[in-house]
DNA sequence: TATGAATGAGCTTTCATTCAT
DNA sequence: TATGAATGAAAGCTCATTCAT
């Protein structure tokens, strides 16, 4: 009897983009906590006070959510970064501003550790061919190394093995950094290894 | 398998120890590929031409097949790498040597494509507090890096952060190598970063 | 339709009875296809270029628009049968008359495929109690097998049983047509049929 | 706590093939009743007194338990059919025996509406391309088409034209004995029209 | 050492429908 | 005349697991 009085219309109807918003949110917490295959639409409406149906209102499927997901991340990312350092393009990049440039992604990442995780998880999840994100994690990872070996070409001699060493040393260390729960800094143990990479 | 599917297949019954042996062979696979959320009984059973009970008469549950293929892994590749290095235990070594080491450990994983994505993936997922394999994890990659440290702390000024530099590196290398589906030599991929990290 | 599709179409308002008209029109194609039960309302709004909402705009309930559907076809197909004979009611027919009759209802059917396997698959999905139109084409058919018999009895003994061996042969042939693919002249295949039956 | 008391094991196992023919027994009614897509697994499995799962385990899927229906029902009114009358294969009938043949199967019909109505309803269903059932029926009746055709060509004129009428008189005529609810002699409206048809 | 029958819980997705705008 | 957000119910199917044989 109480159930199905209290059952009666909470139904808050948000607009379009607060809820996706509000949605990535929850989603981010959840796939970080459990990966993609791990995690599940009802989990997820449950957290954001929608039903399943109502969720997929928004997302047309769960592999539909997951795109729209890292689509929207890597837009405001790119934002973000871009304006954390006024990089000029074209223009080759001093040692200390490559260091710069690195350190700032760092510090970016540091400050958002869902995130990190997340990213963490589906890359390595997305290893599998059978993932939905393997393609855009071959092309996300492809580009960022050869961004790499771009601007750090003029300080070493060997710039793709560095761009690769680079790219392993900032995954390896995110992951430990999740390990540990946040339990270092993670910045100035990137610029520590940094300086051994970029010499 | 539904009876549906009726395919009368050779149902040869193996030895315990030999049928172990086959479902971990096929459990790596699987579980290399899509991870411990992404892989079920029904596929491992299949592929190993028994029926689910069937497989459930050797492991408990999916999570006691995991923990029991995770520990037997552990002796194989401790007994492998004991062998390949006479490492005496309690002398320091020198530089060289801990090179050796190292080259030896990456050089192994080499040679097991299938293992390191198993591991790779694993030790992503049980970043997440839900994960079966978290307290496996967490226990084995703080004893190496204790490991590590202890070796490579004659060598360098701080050993602790070199030590957490060494296992990101390494981690981080096997991954991209896995994504690069084997397409570059990983072995010598470790030694040029080597060099760099304990120099 | 799911936002996530994000189709920004033409979006048209059109006038009532024109809007009503063209859904008419892809629901018979989709009914026709699937059946009453098979056939989504969701379909329907897509190919129709409208939301669902916007769908049962102009029709309460998926049995309402049904119910409408059916009998605006009614009334247009009595309009064209009855313009395509000048038939006077009352009066007998002749043997050549009747077949006449028949000839240009198998002949009227011919030229609109679609909406005779809609009403194939309706009056078959209507055997059973449970559905909307089952009362329908209970009367439907009954009067029509009333009026063949009228027509029928001066020139046959038995003018039931020849009425329903009549209405059975062009619902045979009919669907016999359709399975066909539109593959024999359903017209000339009725005619031979009609003088046997009709002796 | 009464319905936790309740819910206890009355899991009644029985043997594969018994449980079989009683879901094919409860599937001819429904899907006899609504079709194949307004028929559900739950209803069905519920009717059988097992879940979902359970009955999910004798039969891979919806549409193979479809299949699987109708494959057993083939081979068992094959073999009535034989039995009732003792066809010698390659004799060519006399116009009796062959009317003596339809006549049996429509007696062998008269006596299973179910199935029947089942049959009307697939059939019918199995027009539209989307259908699972589609390429069995297809193959289905023009194998029978074929056979009425054979049998027949002795003592007609156009033996495809009539072998096409017997076929469109035998369905008619059982989908209006369906709608009037069984409420007149099938056998003895075919045997009417028979004569017509084979003069 | 294995199978075969069955389950309960959960999954993603679809559907018809409501209501405020 | 239509949309956009949301729902409750149900769908088909998968999964890990149990139990008797």
């Amino acid at each position: 009897m109480t159930s199905a009085a209290e059952s009666r219309v909470d139904r808050v109807k948000m607009h379009k983009n607060d809820r996706r918003a509000a949605i990535f949110d929850e989603a981010i917490r959840i796939m970080g906590e459990r990966g993609y295959r791990g995690f599940s639409l009802n989990d997820l409406a449950k957290r954001c006070g929608l039903t399943t149906a109502g969720l997929l209102h928004h997302f047309a499927s769960k592999e539909g959510l997951l795109i729209a997901l890292l689509e929207e991340r890597d837009r405001r990312d790119q934002e973000v970064i871009a304006a954390r350092l006024g990089l000029r393009r074209g223009t080759s990049l001093s040692r200390e501003q490559v260091l710069k440039v690195l350190h700032v992604i760092v510090d970016n990442n540091a400050t958002q550790p869902h995130l990190v995780r997340l990213y963490a998880l589906l890359r390595t999840e997305a290893l599998g061919q059978s993932h939905p994100a393997q393609e855009y994690f071959v092309n996300r990872e492809d580009a960022i190394l050869a961004l790499i070996g771009k601007i750090v070409a003029p300080h070493v001699s060997d710039a793709s093995a560095t761009a690769l060493q680079i790219q392993a040393m900032m995954f390896g260390l995110e992951v430990q950094w999740l390990r540990a729960d946040c339990g270092f800094d993670l910045v100035s143990a990137w610029d520590k290894a940094a300086e051994k990479l970029i010499p």
